[in-house]
DNA sequence: TGATTTTTGGAACGATAATTCCATATTGAG
DNA sequence: CTCAATATGGAATTATCGTTCCAAAAATCA
């Protein structure tokens, strides 16, 4: 009945969210979204909306698969602190490598946007929540596997965590270099590292 | 011999400061500036050649004032950790009162700017390194004052204290709330807090 | 095949961006 | 008092922004 789209939508959302993650919202124009994701600005206009909602759209895309994909083996994981230190150690190697001065879409949106868009900013919000949750969980179950001492307030944990990450973003974008990142993982990491419990005295 | 300016260049810094802040470069127009400082398009161009000029020189005056003045007490203070407290509870206070949804001019422009623009980025590494560098003196100095145990590593955590200040205004820029933020504070400063160093042991 | 619906490509639009320019006002020197 | 030099106010300019519009192309159903 009618004629079918020539494009992938999320082949587009995938171009559209490098080029916002590269250069932020106000730094990319139209123009630039028309190149780098090959469509049409009419078709581009149809299903996205307008640029804001084609941002939010590539938002939405980052959070559930290159955020949500980092996360998994912190979400899964039965080895919660190891898996804590992994994602870490990934988000330095990503960092130095392809990611380059990418830093986080997240967290650069936070900053140019939240303060300014209340609707993009209640997503980014949610996201920062939300990894502060997988975190929360991830050191609760250490605690209970006996990997990490119950002394230790795992939600105000979670939350250093989740601010920790966004440092390393912002080093990340100021392009710093792996040995700056490694001190930083380490030393947030000798927060809980450090906190094994204490061993009952004379346990039998 | 020539007529006088009739504007004072450091308030209108401060305001353009001010401006940039809180919306960022791209999003604050010449027109906003022209509003925000008073002075005319004319004489702004004048004085600062262009908006990216003046971004530039707004960027300095808060390096050298704002930024600063907070660290003042840490490059200072004889109680080096209580002064590194003070500095974090200080940016809990502003973030959640007067400064609410700024964030940190160096931290914010970092993110839009750093890796698109080579002088500026220059400019911001460069302020990251002096914090640093702050953070570092001061870490020395309460090891020698026999504050903190010298097995710690002062330029690592150095480092992360800074990583860690950039997550704090990174939130800040969120909204988030002062709990929050303290969890952050705490957790974080258990690093250096919990590092007494081990007395001698029979010590006379 | 013909009719209908949607996509596509690209020109066109109005708004706003940054920047330049100039007539006028003001100042200090001679 | 006059002249030279600089600052001011605001209009004018040019470029680019995001967005809209429409004729032509393509695809499905009758």
């Amino acid at each position: 009945m009618a004629r079918q789209k020539e494009f992938d939508r999320n082949e587009v959302l995938e171009k559209a969210m490098q080029a916002f993650w590269r250069r932020g919202y106000e730094a990319t124009s139209v123009q630039d979204l028309v190149l780098a994701t090959g469509i049409n600005r009419g078709s581009m206009y149809d299903t996205f909306g307008d640029k804001r909602g084609l941002f939010q759209a590539a938002v939405a895309f980052y959070i559930s698969n290159v955020s949500a994909r980092r996360l998994k083996k912190v979400t899964e994981s039965d080895a919660a602190l190891e898996a804590i230190r992994d994602y870490f150690e990934d988000l330095v190697a990503f960092s130095v490598k392809d990611g380059r001065e990418l830093g986080c879409l997240i967290t650069n949106s936070v900053v140019e946007l939240a303060p300014h868009d209340a609707p993009i900013g209640d997503m980014l919000r949610d996201s920062f929540g939300r990894v502060e949750e997988v975190f929360r969980r991830a050191l609760i179950r250490a605690q209970e596997a006996g990997e990490l001492s119950l002394d230790v307030n795992a939600k105000a944990v979670a939350r250093f965590l989740t601010a920790t990450a966004n440092g390393i973003r912002v080093f990340a974008r100021a392009d710093a270099d792996a040995e700056t990142m490694r001190d930083v993982v380490d030393s947030a990491l000798s927060v809980i590292e450090g906190q094994r419990p204490d061993l009952p005295i004379a346990a039998e």
